[in-house]
DNA sequence: ACAAATCTATATTTCAAAATCTAGCTTTGC
DNA sequence: GCAAAGCTAGATTTTGAAATATAGATTTGT
């Protein structure tokens, strides 16, 4: 591992580092609370062989997003879910017509991509946690702007 | 008054014609909570001269879609309202930059545009009720088709 | 080796949003 | 004219989502 490799790994901020205890205690929740919110949708940590999770740097940030939401503008986890549902996953992974046909995330708006059990042949193999469409929708910043964005550029 | 016009106001979806007990019964919940979805920046029922509320057909139907929001998908009414906020009011009325600029809806996506106090021109004197923005935001249907096709006609 | 941390699953508690109620006044419609 | 219904404003009650706690097994790291 060369120079630029080490300083790539140091900033990547999707590398999974932190312990569910170490991520409770950066975003100032319960660990059970960190598992509820796996549990509705709203985030997806890595895990260890053993099943343990692992948080990354953007998970932290995902995950202080969700507490904005919360606390700054009363949203519940069915609402932030549903605000998270509306990523047009289809034009930003590119798929065809058929490709959506059988894809559950294209065909309805009530869960996010990462959630739904029949998807398209580009996100089978997927994972979610590397992939833009969850990476980017980060409800607590301007999500009008983000869809605009990515119609946009569809 | 043709025959042409009678029918139109007995199938004018958007005409107010229900007092607010008849719409309580309608939708099945009491006038105070349909008081407070009004509050809360869901829905903006017509007034008589002497501020009584008056609910058109569109109104029933707009509410019954805020009771399957709130039953059926466990939404609270801030994140109605945040999935409401998401329509791009500029692309669908056709705001200039400099109107963008000035108007609290293109600016931040935590409001719908007809709660906002700061409108572009092209909305100064918009009865809401009648605007397509407001109307066509029915978050109990498949909200991302919705916005597809108004991103795809902007 | 073993204490600390994490795992899943379930039960219980908390608390604020949602709904209901109250009061005093105005409007509506028979 | 007057009873019924609507208005605003504010207090109170309810209820279920969110958070906390418990239990028993497994993994981690010193």
């Amino acid at each position: 591992m060369n120079a630029t490799d080490i300083q790539s790994r140091l900033t990547d901020k999707t590398r999974p580092v932190f312990a569910i205890g170490v991520a409770s205690e950066l975003v100032g929740v319960s660990v059970h609370t960190l598992r509820m919110y796996e549990t509705a949708g709203l985030i997806i940590p890595q895990r260890t062989k053993s099943k343990h999770r692992l948080y990354s740097q953007a998970d932290i940030e995902r995950l202080q997003c969700i507490r904005v939401m919360i606390e700054d503008r009363g949203f519940n986890l069915a609402g932030i879910k549903g605000l998270m549902s509306m990523a047009p996953c289809w034009e930003i992974k590119g798929c065809s017509e058929a490709d959506q046909a059988h894809c559950d995330a294209f065909k309805s708006s009530f869960e996010p991509c990462w959630v739904v059990k029949t998807k398209a042949t580009a996100c089978q193999d997927e994972i979610c946690n590397e992939c833009p469409v969850y990476r980017d929708v980060t409800t607590c910043h301007n999500m009008k702007s983000y869809l605009q964005e990515h119609w946009k550029n569809a």
